[in-house]
DNA sequence: TGTACATCAGTGAACGCGCGTTCACTGATGTAC
DNA sequence: TGTACATCAGTGAACGCGCGTTCACTGATGTAC
C-alpha cells in the first residue's frame, strides 16, 4: 500500500510540476489536460485518477507555483543581512532571466489578469500565495520603514510584477530591457538600497 | 460607393468595439469569432470580409483599446493644471470602477501576460500604444523630475498596472481595496501630490 | 425616370481539429492464506 | 515459499462541443444607359 501510494504521489507531483511550468509559459487556457499528461509520459484518461477536473489542476498547480517561489525566496535570502537579501531578491525578480523564463517565475506577473477571470476556488489559492509572499518580504525592509511596512511591500510587489509583465509583452528588446533596468533602479532606491550592479551580459 | 463604404466601415467599427471590450474582460483566447459577430448582429461567416484572420482582429482591437484610452486621457486632463490632471488620472486608474470594468479599461493591466505569448504583429501594436501612453503622461510631471522624466513615468505605469492587475485577481474584497488604496497613495506621493481625496462610496 | 446589370457585405452549411470528460478495460503490484 | 485473489493507476476509444476558417450563395444597393 505504501509503495503504491508513493508511486501515486510521485505521478501526481510530476503532473503538477509540468502543469505549473506550462501554465506560466502558455497560460492556463492554452494548456490541455492531454498535453500535460503526455509530457508526464501518461495518457489523458489517467488524469482523473489524480484531479477532479481541470480547474482542480489549475488550483493545485497555482499552489505549487507559490510553494516553489517561497522556497526560492528562502534560498536567495537566507544567511544574508536583510538589505543584501532584499537587493538580491529585487535584482533577480527584475532580471532578464526571469523575464525570459516565466515557466519557473512569479505567478503574479505571469497570470494575474487570467486568474481574475477564473473560479473563486482558484483565486483563493492566489490570495493566500500573495499574502505569504508579502509576509516573507516585509521583515527585510529597513527599520526606517517600520511605520507602514505593509503598504510599502504591496507597492513594491505591484511595481515589480507590473514591470516584469510589461517587459515580457513589449516586443522591442531595448525598450523591454529599459523597463527592467528602470524598475530595478527605482525599486532599490525606494527601499534605500544603492543602485544595482551590472546584471546580465558583461561588457567586453 | 461612398454609402456602401460607410456602411462597411460602420460594421467594422462595431465589430472592433465589441472585440475590444470582450477581449479585455474575457481574454483574447476566450473570445470567439462567432461570438463577436453575433453580438454585432451578424453571422460568423461575414467576419472575413473585414479581417484576414482572428489575429488581425486581435491586433486591430488592441490598437482600438489604446486609441480609446488616449481619448479618455485627454478628456481627463485637458483644461487642468498638470498636477491636477495627473492626480485625476492616477485616481481614476486606481479606482474600484476601473478594477471592476476591465472591458473599457487599460489594456496593459488587462492583457500584458497574454500578449507576451501572442504574435509579433500584435505585440508591435502594444509597443506603440505603450510608448504613446508614456509620451502623454510624461509632460504632466513636475519640473523637479526633469532630470529623468522617462524613468519615472515607466516606473509609475508599472506600479499602476501591476496594482490594478493584482487587485483584480485577489478574491478578498478588503485586500483588493487595500492594494488599490496603497497604490493610489504611493503613486501620488511619488510624483509629489498630496494624499488622495476619498473615492468610491461616500460614508454615511 | 425606368430598366438591366454588377458589386459585394453578409449568410449559413460544412470542414478538420482539439478540447474536457467518461468509461469499460488491463495488467502490474500488494495482500491473504 | 507458492498460489489465488483484490486493488487501482493507467489505457485508449468514444462522447459532445466549440473553435477558426472556407465557400457557394443571396439579395440589397449603387451604376450605366
Amino acid at each position: 500500500m505504501t509503495h503504491r501510494g508513493t508511486r501515486r504521489l510521485e505521478t501526481r507531483t510530476r503532473i503538477l510540476n509540468i502543469a505549473a511550468a506550462e501554465m506560466r509559459s502558455r497560460g492556463p487556457n492554452s494548456v490541455g489536460v492531454a498535453d500535460v499528461m503526455n509530457r508526464a509520459g501518461l495518457t489523458h484518461g489517467g488524469f482523473y485518477a489524480h484531479f477532479r477536473c481541470k480547474d482542480a489542476l489549475i488550483a493545485a498547480a497555482l499552489s505549487e507555483m507559490f510553494t516553489q517561489k517561497e522556497a526560492m525566496f528562502h534560498r536567495l535570502t537566507a544567511d544574508k543581512p536583510p538589505d543584501v537579501g532584499l537587493g538580491d531578491y529585487i535584482d533577480s525578480y527584475l532580471s532578464e532571466a526571469h523575464r525570459d523564463h516565466p515557466e519557473n517565475g512569479c505567478p503574479i506577473a505571469a497570470l494575474s489578469p487570467e486568474l481574475a477571470r477564473l473560479d473563486p476556488e482558484i483565486r483563493q489559492v492566489f490570495d493566500s500565495g500573495v499574502t505569504t509572499l508579502l509576509d516573507l518580504i516585509e521583515p527585510l525592509l529597513a527599520p526606517r520603514h517600520a511605520h507602514d511596512r505593509r503598504a510599502l511591500v504591496v507597492s513594491l510587489v505591484a511595481e515589480m510584477a507590473g514591470a516584469l509583465a510589461l517587459s515580457r509583452a513589449i516586443l522591442d528588446q531595448r525598450t523591454s530591457a529599459y523597463v527592467l533596468s528602470v524598475a530595478r533602479r527605482t525599486v532599490r532606491s525606494r527601499v534605500g538600497l544603492p543602485a544595482p550592479g551590472q546584471r546580465g551580459e558583461k561588457q567586453a
